[in-house]
DNA sequence: AATGAATGAGGATTCATTCAT
DNA sequence: AATGAATGAATCCTCATTCAT
């Protein structure tokens, strides 16, 4: 019992320092923040952290995996949800789905984005096998899409490539200065040009 | 006279550094790179990169700038070429030249999308200012193209940001990684992909 | 009653830490040796050192008088072990018992030769005690000697501290690394050295 | 020429440092002891120490080398002045000016004889080697001694030994403490202990 | 202009010790 | 008694920047 209760307050105050080491590093980059700002943060002392994390470095990959974990639930969620019988449907779903993780979770796509690929080596290739598994997961969205004819039949890699790098990259910009425009009004945009741009025939989308 | 000689030895020993900044950043990412290290790649005295420029983010911005007035040339030198009637071929024209631009040099695209975001404040802005200039020379193409009825009335910004974002991307993956696809196959794919999604019409493009 | 059940029991994991802390102390130097490592070495939870000993120092203190003890009852029963009637007798007991004291404890060696010297002022007054112990005790054996007129008569306690250093020294570098001699042949070596060394006249040993 | 006074010029700093960290270490121990302790006891900046050597362990090795070469230097030149004809003269030169040494310079000896052995494994190798260099020296003294059968026959590395130990202890005891003799009673006595301990036969040397 | 030595603030990490449970 | 989480002072090392020559 006792053991039970230790096991949750440990999980919970690594999650709190978690939660408080994503605001932080998103704020400022993962080079600019100090054990001592993500510490200050989570109200812990400074060597708090070191008891839950081994490092500055460690603590920014469990942060990573969890970013993973939570954008692939979401977009697992929205493709397992029943919507119309388009053969685009998943395909719409999954853009649409990223698209708002990224949208409400703007320190996520800093982190994910932005200061993943400003560190070292060994930190990189962690990182890079993360990216990696978010495009993998959409070529496994693009394939199916391929072979019914609704997606261009370029290299399902290059395609879902090309997905990741658009989402990502006007989640980024997006969560760094308000471009005045809707979420609601991107996200169809995005989703329009994509699903028109990788339309191998004629039928286009109409713009909303 | 000398000081013409002067002037011109000043300038050529600044491109000298401007040129190993550019290299050393792009490997080591700018908060790993430390002066000593451009110096060393410049072959000069670790001093000598004070009297050329004030601080390191002196010297960023310099290269920034660089990069800017670089690519802009070569984007306004396409758009001078003379190419087809198609009133769809200044975009073309525009998006291949900036891919075109971005392939052949990879430490340009990692400065200008991977480290221009992880910096402080200060310079957080002029590095701002410099991507927002990179998409308003893109919006004042698409906007014709748009009263041309060539692309989709979508907002104008929000347009030329897509298509910032979705060249930039990739441009930046390939550089860190290769991803085994020829740099020829990706710009038609990356610009008939932006071609097709961003048709207003059924007119779409045949596929390379 | 129950109190002295829960004494044994105190006195029991007091000496479980005792051996852990006289392992990894060894193995790592006073230093290097953190409370962690020994509560890990006893299989005791890192905060009940400090139930059992007030400091790192304390813990390191109480292992040194144990070294103490243990030496001198070694001594001690080797000199009221009856050998033959040599006035030379005790003299060579006493070394050969230290000596083979020290190469049958290679840690306590090293506590006492090696990282006995390398504390902080406090700590190091009560150690020189103990080493002083251990010379006044040879002392004690060298001055019948002189007396009898078979040890050289310089001072005693300068001859004391001869043998120590040199019993001392031999098995400190021993326990660090084989040398490849056998410990009895070391031995033997060393009392001929010190006994011919020390003596008055043309009474040699003659070397095993 | 301004290389050259540059070269002077660093050399003196780096022997400043040196000399400083001679005397903390000596003073406080490898551990006790802060870059900010030698830096102050060499009267420059913290960062500076850095400029000379690359680390702590960097400038202890450095010291231990400049230890052994004095050493080596002081012994050597012995051996070349000329003594008397006495087959043992040179043993007993070399003996005598070792100790002489080490009583010049206590710090040294604390270096060489305690703190060297209470450091990690890497740092370990390399002060292992001099201490093996220090008996190997010796050795080569025993060895025509040996030969002209004025020093016992037991296997020379275990003379050479047993000589490094009582000289090194000896001199390391009388730095840390005075034990109330004369620096030249303590030479002649150890000399003559190890004179007449390692004799093979009856030829004792008479007692100072 | 150029050099490279000097400076010191800043930051990650360790670890003895305390304390709530 | 025992546990292990919490604390924060201490320390090594880095590196942007300055400065004497």
């Amino acid at each position: 019992m006792q053991r039970a209760v230790s096991d949750e307050s440990k999980a919970l105050r690594r999650s709190q320092l978690l939660d408080a080491a994503t605001r932080v590093f998103a704020e400022k980059g993962y080079h600019a923040t100090t054990i001592a700002d993500v510490a200050r943060a989570a109200q812990v002392s400074y060597g708090s952290v070191y008891w839950y994390f081994d490092s500055k470095e460690a603590l920014f990959r469990a942060l990573m995996s969890d970013c993973e974990s939570a954008l692939r639930d979401h977009v697992d969620q929205a493709l397992r949800t029943p919507g119309s019988d388009d053969a685009m449907a998943p395909f719409r779903a999954a853009v649409r789905a990223a698209f708002e993780f990224f949208e409400a979770n703007p320190p996520l796509v800093k982190l994910l984005f932005r200061d993943a690929q400003t560190l070292g080596r060994g930190i990189e290739a962690h990182l890079v096998g993360i990216y990696e598994g978010f495009v993998s997961d959409i070529e496994r969205i693009v394939v199916p899409a391929q072979e019914a004819g609704t997606v261009v039949d370029a290299p399902s890699r290059m395609v879902a490539f090309s997905i990741a790098a658009l989402v990502g990259q006007i989640a980024l910009r997006r969560s760094s200065a308000d471009d005045g425009f809707d979420a609601g009004q991107v996200a169809d945009f995005v989703v329009n040009l994509l699903l028109n741009g990788l339309k191998p025939r004629h039928e286009l989308v109409a713009w909303g």
